[in-house]
DNA sequence: CTGAAAGCGCTTACAG
DNA sequence: CTGAAAGCGCTTACAG
């Protein structure tokens, strides 16, 4: 009750001197302003004993800064998302920044209309792993000389952006699984315009061709429900009853896939090759474990919120980086080679 | 370079009338004052034209809304905070609230830092799963009016809260197993005084006796690294070699744990009873699948978020909600009668 | 029907 | 060494 909202101006009032003066105390530049010691100690001990802490909104309206990021991805609980998001905002906290995030869950206009909810709270920078079709905001943005970086999918020329190497490290895979004698590799994908999937499957198809193999792909919407999925890919498997091997673009798909697997005759999965892109905490307790390509999930956020801290305290924007991170390939029980 | 920033005045000034009119305008209150439609039809269309978007902090400031609410979890990335965050963010933004959210990683000095960081931008509201120590803090925020509601564990005398009925579903979970022949039923917790944590372990004691079971417990520390509750949950069972059941107090605690029983041989393992305490997406593809007690994650998000908004819109407190929502056992495999 | 003024809680030249 | 004033971009009585 009695709590009721102390501001600078009670402090200046109760101590009858100028705001400007506590102003000035609490925000450290006392000495380089030669305010006495005593009167500096006087206004802290106050401030201290009436547990005064600075109106955040105020301060950002004076001063233009905001001290927040707000991050934009496509859904947070999501275990790649997730991770990512606990450790940039971990890396925010230690230079004083604040995360403001949101989930696009893939869709257009729900991205354009957080970007644009966000924008006028002027945040000082924007993390974004940008949905289909928000090129154009993004660019207005950086018109206006807004600090943002790109992650993850589909960069945008100008624009700073960190990411993997989807193409090559889906090379590596299909290699991987033929030098273990696979001979019939599959692909289950998302039927996804966003550029990572299109490189992951860039880097099947280049590799099949190689290969002389076949290309077998499945294509599965991302808004069908799990089970949905799941009889897509069980569909797929037993239509192409050839493939020794399927390869994963996204780990939630090999979950699907391992459900679906387990539903055909036992024959069928027996030695069949699994590799999945992104890893999983369950991926190694089944049986077998699955072989998982992982992205680096702290060199890219780390490097993601290095970029845009860069882009805030220097706002002359030099070159974009565009940051590439491989992906390493886990190797585990599901791509033993074929007997 | 044009497109620097926009305000309110700018636009009174270009339309010759006054800013506070701009500002009726842009809010919707111009009929109710009976300004002229053909003005607010100049007014908006300029809007439009210059795609201005009033300020948010300059609004928050004026009127003392923030729109946002805190979030404080202990772990964005988790398998519960995750999905809770989505839905707690999807719910509060038809609303027209945005959510600011933090990880206290289960720490009391941290989370206090965050609570007082997120108090300095004089949020709307706080949603916090409490770190352990925060309950001062929580008390000065409730006497100072500011809505606040705590989920998950150690709920606050006069603060509203939301959680499952941890004691109740872990008896059942025991009854379970026990009806299914297992008789040495193992408890795996974390050393942890939450009280969701604290209840658990309190219905797995409490039915062990009155089943007249000698209770087996293992306490893993939260803090330590997943190989390590591993290798002391491995202990756990090998100096425990009578238990034919275990339950896990969480999901993590659970993976863990199956990592663990396989590296055990395999006479052990088999027709092994397991129930864990939170589902988790795999554990429908581990063979055999793992019984699991899930916690209603949609209701205590709509739960957590209408108690936060009524106490926004209502700021006299009425008697604080205490909202116990029942979680509910998914039979699968692993919990199958005993042979 | 519309405008001038005060205020939200800060910061930052400027003046002395 | 310290204070008075203007301003950040809004909203909201108040006046006419």
């Amino acid at each position: 009750m009695e709590n009721k909202k102390i501001s600078i101006n009670d402090i200046a009032k109760h101590l009858n001197i100028a705001k400007s003066t506590v102003s000035l105390i609490i925000n450290g530049k006392a000495d380089e302003r030669r305010i006495s010691k005593e009167l500096q100690a006087k206004v802290l001990d106050y401030v201290r004993e009436v547990r005064f802490y600075p109106h955040h909104l105020a301060q950002s309206l004076a001063t233009g800064r905001s001290s927040s990021i707000g991050l934009i991805v496509e859904d947070i609980s999501d275990s790649f998302f997730g991770p990512i998001a606990l450790m940039i905002e971990n890396l925010a906290k230690t230079k004083g920044y604040r995360i403001m995030y949101s989930s696009t869950l893939g869709d257009t206009n729900t991205a354009i209309e957080i970007i644009n909810f966000f924008r006028r709270s002027h945040l000082d920078g924007y993390i974004i792993a940008p949905a289909k079709g928000i090129e154009n905001i993004v660019k207005e943005m950086v018109d206006e000389h807004t600090p943002i970086v790109l992650f993850d999918r589909d960069p945008v020329d100008g624009v700073d952006f960190v990411g993997t190497n989807n193409r090559e490290a889906m090379t590596e895979a299909c290699m991987h699984l033929y030098d273990r004698g696979f001979r019939n590799i599959g692909f289950v994908t998302l039927e996804s315009a966003q550029s990572q999937m299109q490189d992951r499957l860039l880097g099947y198809k280049e590799t099949m061709e190689k290969l002389a193999i076949d290309p077998k792909v499945a294509y599965i919407s991302f808004e069908c429900k799990k089970a949905m999925k799941q009889q897509l890919i069980k569909d797929f498997l037993e239509s192409n009853p050839e493939l020794d091997a399927i390869i994963f673009a996204t780990n939630y798909l090999c979950l699907a896939g391992l459900a679906a697997i387990n539903e055909l005759n036992t024959s069928t999965k027996m030695n069949f090759g699994i590799v999945s892109f992104d890893d999983h905490e369950a991926f190694n307790l089944i049986s077998p474990a699955i072989t998982a390509i992982r992205q680096p999930l702290e060199e890219l956020s780390s490097n993601i919120i290095s970029l845009l801290l860069k882009q805030i305290e220097r706002p002359i924007r030099d070159n974009p980086s565009h940051v590439v991170i491989p992906s390493v390939m886990k190797e585990r029980g599901s791509s033993e080679r074929k007997t």
